[in-house]
DNA sequence: AACCGTTAAATTGTCGACAATCAAACCATT
DNA sequence: AATGGTTTGATTGTCGACAATTTAACGGTT
């Protein structure tokens, strides 16, 4: 069902999945120091696949490494949402432009399918399809922008950061129904091939977004 | 002199620094694969600081590994170059605008002082000089952001890709002197604290280096 | 008591060997 | 001759041990 289905398959894969995840879902606090020989305890394998998923977790910008002294996960803080959200939207502005230039048919209308099947369990309330779901509409855009420097910037890069915000902040109240309304214009305005409304219209959604987060850090 | 001084602490480092020339600068073929084995022979290190090495090209975008199989050099293509151009206007430009908006008095002074110092090396057409004067250019105003995230994905990212593009396809020609000028004048608006017209100016001069350098491949 | 050099413990970096996996060569069958 | 399965060689993945470095504790001096 998921966008980005990543299948692990070597034993360094699954434990940087198993790691990510939990750094993200803040099971691994943030700014914790991340011991190799803890590590390698806990997920029961050699030290040399804990560094392999540590280096991977470094490019996507979930943990900083210092030659000699090791890594710790990334600190949360107000300025660090602000320039990553800046970033954001320039990126995601962009592939919603592009999106709407190079979306196919068929996949215009499996975005407004997936708008439709959001609809019904955001009326029954589900907060965990709600993240998913924002996180796969998104997705759809990003994958439909068909540039793959940008799809890898944001898929591989950012993304897991911008989550780890997100999922540990929390993302309640009456913004959820309002993003959906929002999620809708974006998606008319990339079937109606408007790329300047949908550039626009995803700039705005993600600086709201970006605000409503803001609010729950007091860094 | 450097804006980006990266002192290697590591053998793995040291290792990573040279494989990431020789790829950029064409020692090791755009296309080729990277054999482990080899390199380890080649470098005189085990081959577990090459793969740390590996593992960090590829997350700069200079390698592509496929699990089990290997690590290949990127190939050099019109459709990457284009997109990896889509994506670097879209940063620098924004790069740009932030640095109008956000570079200290002194930051600005010492701007105009290196193009002072370019114009001397560009009437006496020393090339090398050029291709480090341009980086040196771009680097100081992507630094001049202000924002780590942007900073990162460029100058820790795109970059050494951005490098690779332009000293293997080489850049000489009309263009250059005429690139200064354009230099100067996004020095010049960022000055004046214009920071729309330095996001204009910077994509430009973008475009037209891409332009340059897709006359270039035949692909 | 504060400061500085030395030492000791813990952590990361590096190495060589072994296990698992893949790609190509090979052979048999149709 | 083309195809499919098997085997073999080579390459990558994983492991535990050792070396190098950092950090913290300790003791001596001012």
């Amino acid at each position: 069902m998921n966008s980005v289905a990543e299948q692990p398959v070597t034993a360094a894969d699954k434990t940087f999945y198993r790691l990510r995840d939990d750094i993200v879902e803040g099971v691994i606090a943030a700014g914790s120091k991340l011991s190799e020989a803890d590590l390698a305890a806990r997920y029961q394998v050699s030290r040399a696949v804990i560094r392999e998923a540590i280096s991977r977790l470094e490019s996507c910008y979930l943990v900083e490494r210092r030659p000699n002294v090791g890594a710790k996960v990334v600190h949360l803080s107000k300025a660090g949402l602000s320039q990553l959200y800046q970033v954001r939207q320039a990126l995601e502005g962009m592939a919603a432009r592009l999106a709407a230039e190079n979306m196919t048919a068929i996949e215009i209308d499996e975005l407004s399918a997936l708008l439709s099947s959001h609809f019904k369990t955001v009326k029954s309330g589900e907060t965990y399809y709600q993240e998913a779901g924002d996180l796969d509409f998104h997705y759809r855009i990003i994958l439909g922008s068909k540039n793959a420097q940008l799809i890898r910037l944001l898929i591989n890069g950012m993304y897991h950061l911008i989550r780890m915000y997100r999922v540990q902040l929390g993302m309640a109240g009456p913004r959820v129904t309002t993003a959906f309304d929002e999620h809708r214009n974006i998606a008319l305005a990339i079937a109606n091939r408007d790329a300047e409304l949908a550039e626009m219209l995803m700039r705005r959604h993600i600086q709201y977004t970006e605000h409503n987060l803001l609010t729950k850090l007091i860094d």
